[in-house]
DNA sequence: TAACGTTTCAAACAGCCGTTTATCAGCAGG
DNA sequence: CCTGCTGATAAACGGCTGTTTGAAACGTTA
């Protein structure tokens, strides 16, 4: 009943070459020869190109939404109602993002493809994610308010965006970064050395004061 | 001597369907039909669709560059030598960046064609725009570097790059973005209301305080 | 052994892609 | 008048795309 090694095969390639170039970019025979898999066998086991794209999402996702619930569900238990502060639950997140592609060294790959479902067209994506997965969203974000309860609603959720706008672009785009920061200030930078890096900006981006209302006049 | 009719409609619908489908999934008959010219007028004017891209940039970003070189200019006169402050450095930039293209109403598209060019593969646009406009961003970031000594420069590297992020998925991801905010919080968001919202947070990004440093062993 | 459902495979499908070609219109200067 | 030159146009080019087909190979169960 396993997965098929020809189905593995299909993901492991899928996923790397989409990472690398894009959905548009990568077609099914170049997937298909580097995985030493007949052409036909994705149309055979996934039905077409769209879902085996969304199949590559699924296979990190899937355990990802249900280990994040478990932790969300431990902390709520732990927290017994208070609210639970909001550097506890970027680090649950942060730690839970971290575990599920560590298993397979592969979170350069998982970062590069949270990009691309925010900037590549393929619709059908976005929509896929939102309804599998936007359910632990809004849990999080609903933990989120109670743990800053002084922000305005509509600021909290944009700095949230801003927040995985910073982390995304980041990760996703870590490669090409990586090599300019190695070449200019000689640092080798890992994954882990990042997100210490982009804790205490994240915080601080959260807790910034408020904007001054717009161009209001004075009452 | 000014440019075809031909050559700006090729432009002008260009660059509003790479903003919308990225490159790859905009055919140039997509663009050629919908521009009401014939489909070899853009061989015929630029060369190949990868010129077309770099033609599409190059609009934006050659007066952009332009405008941020006299603006740093100036702002170096009236600062003579004394180290520019941070928020006056980012809040030119980002007066220019909206200078430009609001004469044509289309700062959205600029926006998400910048984000494009970081999260796309067209490897040819990324060595095109280093080449043509890296040296405005090398000048800001020294002039970056005077006004946050006390950042370690590896440091202030990663955090521009974060609050680029930051501005430009934001941006580029605006109008998806901006369907959720009016639905669950009722308020329209103007481009301008955002960078407003931006700024703070931007700002208490770059001061935040510095990360512990990576599990070192105390001396 | 025979029949079965599942998976692999080579080949072909129609369709779209970027680019090139050859033809033709319009207009300049000799 | 006609010779060049710039641009516009329709048509075709070879190549690559995702998908489908029908036959072959496989392992399992009767």
């Amino acid at each position: 009943m396993a997965q098929t090694d020809t189905v593995t095969r299909i993901l492991n390639t899928a996923e790397v070459l989409f990472a690398e170039r894009g959905f548009a970019e990568t077609s099914l025979r170049t997937i298909t020869s580097k995985a030493k898999v007949n052409l036909a066998a994705v149309n055979y086991h996934f039905g077409s190109k769209k879902a085996l794209i969304q199949a590559v999402f699924a296979r990190y996702l899937d355990p990802f939404t249900e280990r994040f619930h478990a932790t969300l569900d431990a902390l709520e238990r732990e927290y017994d109602g208070r609210p639970i502060p909001l550097e506890v639950l970027l680090e649950s997140m942060a730690r839970t993002v971290l575990e599920v592609p560590a298993e397979r060294n592969s979170l350069k790959v998982f970062m590069r493809l949270l990009g691309l479902a925010y900037t590549q067209a393929q619709g059908h994506l976005r929509g896929y994610i939102q309804q599998h997965y936007g359910s632990v969203f809004t849990r999080f974000t609903e933990l989120v308010r109670r743990a800053t309860p002084e922000l305005p609603d509509a600021e909290r959720f944009w700095r949230l965006h801003f927040m995985l706008g910073t982390v995304i672009f980041t990760l996703s785009g870590l490669d090409a970064l990586r090599d300019i920061a190695e070449k200019d200030y000689g640092e080798h930078v890992s994954v882990r050395d990042l997100i210490r890096r982009l804790r205490p900006v994240v915080v601080a981006g959260m807790n910034a004061p408020l904007p001054e209302p717009p161009q209001a006049v004075a009452v």
